[in-house]
DNA sequence: ACCTGAACACCGTTCAAGT
DNA sequence: ACCTGAACACCGTTCAAGT
């Protein structure tokens, strides 16, 4: 029969080669195949460290997403901090595009996984230090999860689509003539937006986004 | 050779089922199989109307949200009007729950579908009305549509688990331990945030969010 | 123009057999 | 305890052939 292996697989092995291939071949390019040919073993080693593949995807999103929260950095304003963790989770989904669509499977998965309370904890904590009444902490952390991952999942798709400064300006271009050139009666907001995106920073935007939150969140004690 | 149709195939009758068969088995439920079986056909059948499994999809996606997004109302306030399109999009979701990641992939994919723009317009539309800059425009309604798909996705998920008033008591129960026993130094957040969750109205926590962005846009020319 | 249905390549998963 | 690799059931898609 066959050698085996020389050394042993292991689990934080094969999650990092899943990881691996997400980057490079995205959602689609994760396949026991692909895993067996790069770790050099059969399905069945596989399946001896991981369930199946919901388990190795959510382990997956559960590496990345750990690294990116676990940036350390100089305490700041609870604001600030907000911030810092918003921009940390906006550039690992930059890098891993493949962690949008599966963090908002996951949230919808309810909070049975590892991964859903780890990141309303990271926001959440510092909601709680914004002088907010208790009970508006889990609206106000609420809004700010789901604009992060989903702001930061839509300019991850955008900077896919483009790398130089060229194709990004053409890109642009692209989308606002698209937009202006959509119907009229139908699309009225569209097309007059559409001028707004050609020349826009996203990181600036994507943080005004969560400052407009902050900001709804401070004045929430006098909400109508 | 075997006998045709007697009736016509039409791609809205393909898209009609693929959104029956989404509804009743979720997304894994759409299979070329499960429709060929539906519609008596073959897949040829289908690919003649279809070009493939992707299009069905977005063609179901788009279906449902055009439904969502027409239903006629008395005009309100610009706030009420965030509100209601808030509201259709949330009962569609929750009615659908397959809609949420696949709205959030289609928004990942640029806004070359149909349906982002769609989404944005109808909430964007009222944001202009609600007088504020227009160099804001554009973020406010990013953080409201991001937020409303989010929590919505998220709320559809916890409706799936439960259907009876017991079973909901009990569920909340449940997550509400679960937060409560995270481990005190890691999740201080959750753990005291983990009261409020056990009684509290869907629906209304969702457009306690809404108000909250609103609030924000509504302050955002004061931003700091 | 529209449909039939066999066939193909690929996928996740299992499992008896090995070390 | 850990690994091998053949095998199985299922999937999206194609296409020559029919009407």
């Amino acid at each position: 029969m066959a050698q085996r292996r020389a050394v042993a697989l292991s689990r934080a092995q094969i999650i990092g080669t899943a990881v691996e291939l997400l980057d490079t071949d995205g959602e689609s390019g994760l396949t026991f195949r692909a895993l067996t040919e790069r770790l050099a073993t059969g399905p069945g080693a596989i399946y001896w460290h991981v369930a199946n593949k919901g388990e190795l995807l959510d382990a997956a999103t559960g590496a990345v997403v750990a690294d990116a929260l676990a940036a350390e950095r100089a305490a700041g304003s609870p604001r600030d901090e907000v911030r810092a963790v918003a921009l940390g989770l906006f550039d690992a989904i930059e890098k891993h595009p493949w962690l949008a669509p599966q963090l908002s499977a996951q949230l919808s998965r309810g909070p049975s996984g590892p991964v859903t309370p780890k990141i309303f904890e990271s926001i959440g904590r510092h909601v709680r230090d914004l002088g907010v009444p208790k009970g508006s902490w889990f609206t106000a952390t609420s809004a700010l999860v789901h604009y992060v991952l989903g702001a930061a999942g839509q300019n991850a798709a955008n900077a896919r689509v483009v790398t130089s400064g060229k194709d990004r300006s053409e890109f642009l271009d692209a989308v606002s003539a698209a937009w202006a050139g959509l119907d009229a009666e139908e699309y009225p907001f569209m097309r007059e937006v559409a001028a707004e995106v050609r020349d826009h920073d996203d990181r600036e935007q994507f943080l005004a986004g969560v400052d407009l939150i902050l900001t709804g969140i401070g004045a929430v004690h006098s909400l109508p």
